[in-house]
DNA sequence: TGAGTGACTGTAA
DNA sequence: CTTACAGCCACTC
């Protein structure tokens, strides 16, 4: 019986944000969701919050494709990196969300 | 110890 | 588009 560790959560959801490419971004829900803790979504919010400096937390967003974390990257700093690496944001929105999203299951489907 | 807050999500009206 | 409610849980006071 393993009970829930916050830190293996933290380590889980920064391993997953870490394998997230360039020109793509994905949600909170979607990374609790690949951790089958879909009802966790604020736990990765905070999670990135204590995300290390190699975590691209800039390349989160939540379900509706708005950088609701920019705020945490010092002003408009988490447009700025998402567009330098080809993500297209309009204001504080990510534009064409579906195109760049990307979901981890889809690269961890391996059980 | 309990209430408030938050880088969330989903459903409803 | 907005507002509201429910569920989730770490953190702060």
């Amino acid at each position: 019986m393993i009970e829930f560790d916050r830190e293996q959560f933290l380590k889980d959801v920064h391993d997953i944000v870490r394998l997230i490419p360039e020109g793509r971004v994905t949600s909170y829900g979607a990374i609790a969701k690949a951790l089958e803790q879909a009802r966790r979504s604020r736990m990765v919010g905070w999670a990135m919050n204590q995300s290390p400096d190699d975590v691209p937390a800039h390349r989160v967003v939540n379900s509706s494709g708005v950088l609701t974390g920019r705020q945490f990257f010092g002003g408009t700093r988490m447009r700025e990196l998402l567009q330098a690496e080809g993500v297209v944001v309009n204001e504080n929105k990510v534009a064409n969300f579906k195109k760049v999203f990307w979901d981890p299951l889809t690269e961890m489907d391996c059980d």
